[in-house]
DNA sequence: TATAGAAGTGAGTAATCACTCACTAAGGGA
DNA sequence: TCCCTTAGTGAGTGATTACTCACTTCTATA
């Protein structure tokens, strides 16, 4: 696919010059492709929601599904692949000396990040099933270029002696579903109970220093 | 609403007198649910696929929604509930001594009933988003009465002295994220890539255990 | 074997779907 | 001022949607 970095790219620097009308169909559509799904959302609804008229919105994106990956794509190029690449570069100057402290600075930045896309990424996490091309892309964008980078940090404090030996990518996955679980507890089931933040992370955090500790335990 | 009780028991003794045709539906239903979602697909290519007139999804399930209602609902309650019930009193007669056996059971355990039911649970998995009905579901029979199961499991283990310290419903999260992330990965990226899942389960389990394990450490 | 009730059918319905197109409005450079 | 490009419009398109209903077929029991 060769127009789909072309495409991203535009989109990259163009978030700017929109029109105040498709920053309201943007606004519309990720509001009730969350709500609704992308499936269960009728053009004619975006429009009335957009106040604008049904045309309008095929004038700028040539399929519904256009409309689906123009709000999608952007939150995967634009800020997954600089923070990777960024900290990444932190770790490897030795900012972060303390794999704990990494992990905090991950768990803050990504809390960040969520707050600051949260419909979005509502939307993402909800279509990627149905959309072989939101996978394509996740998969290129973060399963590949991300990963990569994640095993390099990994691997740089494995061999610091601050986490035991074990596959980088099971450390990864290790980590990641227990962030991840915490994002999701914390914002599905955050009204339903009483919940305190900065325990929270900080159980967690303990949690993964001790699980990946290494064994003085002779078992 | 009072003839959930009712429509819940009702198919919990149904599942064997259904008509061949009804089966049919079912199997259609949930095939396409899993792979094109619940608003992506039409009542026409269900009937279709099951070989039956589309009338006769309709003799037995009033809306398409009550269909979808009739494939989650009792996996929910017929295979969650009784499992927890049912190892939750091998615990408490010390069937499971050490926590890591419990561990290594429930795992096991899950991993056969996702292998059952994997797109029931798929489809379930994707449309919760979209169905207010589902959450309250799930929040009625697992949320609360798995739940309390789990707390009084939990307490066990810890005036046991064989875990840490720390909230139930945190050491729920922290282990049910794992396990969860195990299971996303194991199924999601299964073809992707090399999986030894020997290896993968027990780096998890000594994950659990060290991570749950009572500190030492002076900080 | 007669019959009632359930299972199954498929043509038909109004509503809604994503999308088109001929059109007007607006703005900026020559 | 003219003109060209882009933005925006909304009535209209055929296809598809979930669902209905009058009808036939099957099946169990009396």
């Amino acid at each position: 696919m060769p127009n789909q970095d072309h495409m991203i790219e535009e989109m990259y620097n163009s978030e700017g010059n929109l029109t105040e009308k498709q920053k309201k169909i943007l606004a519309a559509a990720t509001e009730m492709f969350a709500e609704k799904g992308f499936a269960g959302t009728s053009t004619s609804e975006i429009a009335k929601k957009a106040g604008v008229a049904e045309g309008t919105i095929f004038r700028h994106y040539k399929t519904k599904k256009e409309l689906l990956l123009f709000i999608v794509t952007p939150m995967m190029v634009k800020l997954i692949a600089p923070f990777v690449i960024k900290d990444l570069n932190k770790v490897l100057n030795h900012e972060y000396e303390q794999f704990e402290d990494f992990i905090r600075a991950m768990i803050d930045n990504r809390a960040k990040f969520l707050e600051k896309n949260r419909p979005i990424i509502q939307v993402f996490i909800q279509e990627i099933p149905f959309h072989t091309e939101l996978r394509e892309q996740f998969i290129e964008h973060v399963g590949t270029k991300v990963m990569a980078r994640f095993v390099q940090i990994i691997k740089h404090y494995q061999a610091n002696g601050q986490i035991c030996a074990m596959p980088a990518s099971s450390v990864i996955r290790l980590v990641g579903s227990t962030i991840l679980g915490y994002f999701v507890t914390k914002n599905v089931l955050a009204a339903k109970m009483a919940w305190d933040d900065e325990a929270e992370i900080d159980r967690m955090v303990r949690f993964l220093m001790k699980g990946l500790a290494i064994d003085h335990t002779t078992k």
